[in-house]
DNA sequence: CCATACAGGACCCATCCGGTCCGCTATTGC
DNA sequence: GCAATAGCGGACCGGATGGGTCCTGTATGG
C-alpha cells in the first residue's frame, strides 16, 4: 500500500543527478543539463525522463532553459527540497483518500457517506513526516555504502547504490 | 498521490461500526455482528464488507465467530489500534517503492538501478507517524461536530461524519 | 537559417484494484 | 441429525489508473 508511482522515484533520481553535476548551486551560469543527457547517464528512457523534468519544472523544483543549449537545472540545493514536494509535482497533491476535503459535494449527495473518521488527520502527519526529509538526506546514500559510518540501522540490504557509471 | 485504497476506507468504517455495538470491550459474551448486518448499516455492499471482514480478520484486528449466531467482534479497542495496521491489514505492508527491501534480486540484475535514495527512510518516518494515529483518533469526529471541542485546528469543512441511521 | 532542446499535448498498453460470485466448512437450533 | 446461518477461500471480471511512447510546436543559439 501508499504506493507512490516509480515516477517520484525517478524524480528523486533526477534530482540527484540534477545537483551532482552543478557544483554550486549559487552560480547560476553553469551549463544546464538536457533530458536526454540525464537519461542516459541514469538509465531511464528519455521520454520519460522528460516528462518527469516537466513537472518537475511545472513544479518549480527545476528551471528550464528553452532553445540550444537549454535544459534543465536545479532551483533550490537538495538540501531544500523535502520529498513531499518531489511527491506533490510528481504524483500531484498529497492526500490519502478521494474524500479528504476536496469532495465533500460527493459526500453530501450520498445520505451515508462511508468516511467514519478524519482520513486529514491521517494526511497532516504523512505531509509533515515527509516534509522533514530532504533530498539531501535520502542522497546520503548514493555514495558507496562501504564509505558511509556504520549505522545502527538494519544491515545492507538492496539499493546496489546507483551507480551512474555506465554513461 | 499515496492513494490508499478504498477498502482501507471501508475497514475504519466496519472497525468504528463493530466498536459502537460492542459497548463493553471486556465483555466478550455481546452476540457478535453479522457482516450482512454490517453491511445494511453502513451502506456498503455486502460482499465488499466481507472482503474487508475477513482481511481485518486474518491479521487479528477482529476476532470472527463462525457457524449460525456467528460474526466479528473487536479483537482490540479502537484506541489500540493504529491507523498502520489497519492498512498493513488491507494494503498490505507499509512500502512505498516496490524496490524497498525484499526487491533487490531484481536491483542485482539491472547493472544500474534507478534508485539513487533510501526510500526506506520515508517509510520508517511514514510509519511511525501513522501509528501514532488510532483509530479512537479518527472516530473521534464520527460524533456531530457541533459536540466536539472546539479544537485549535482548521475549521469544519467536509466529511457529514457518516450517519449509520439510514439502517 | 538550421539545429537543438523544452513544452504540451494525445495515445496505447499493462497492471492493479474494486467489486461480485461461487462452493466449502463450521456451528447453532429445531 | 438435519437444515439454516454465517464465515472462509478461492476464482473471476471490468473499469480505472499509471507507465511509457510519440508527435507537433516553439524558443534559442550558432
Amino acid at each position: 500500500m501508499l504506493r507512490l508511482s516509480k515516477l517520484t522515484d525517478y524524480a528523486v533520481v533526477v534530482l540527484v543527478r540534477l545537483s551532482q553535476a552543478n557544483p554550486g548551486e549559487d552560480a547560476p551560469h553553469t551549463s544546464p543539463q538536457t533530458s536526454p543527457g540525464i537519461a542516459t547517464a541514469i538509465g531511464i528512457p528519455e521520454p520519460t525522463v522528460a516528462k518527469v523534468l516537466k513537472a518537475l519544472a511545472g513544479s518549480g523544483l527545476v528551471v528550464s532553459q528553452r532553445g540550444a543549449r537549454g535544459g534543465y537545472r536545479l532551483a533550490r540545493p537538495l538540501a531544500a527540497i523535502p520529498v513531499s514536494d518531489v511527491i506533490a509535482a510528481i504524483d500531484g497533491p498529497i492526500a490519502l483518500t478521494a474524500c479528504v476535503d476536496g469532495a465533500l459535494i460527493a459526500c453530501e449527495t450520498s445520505s451515508l457517506c462511508p468516511v467514519a473518521g478524519r482520513w486529514d488527520l491521517v494526511n497532516t502527519a504523512i505531509h509533515a513526516a515527509l516534509s522533514a526529509i530532504t533530498l539531501a538526506d535520502m542522497a546520503e546514500s548514493a555514495i558507496p555504502r562501504a564509505f558511509r559510518l556504520p549505522h545502527p540501522m538494519q544491515a545492507p540490504h538492496g539499493h546496489p547504490a546507483h551507480i551512474p557509471a555506465a554513461e
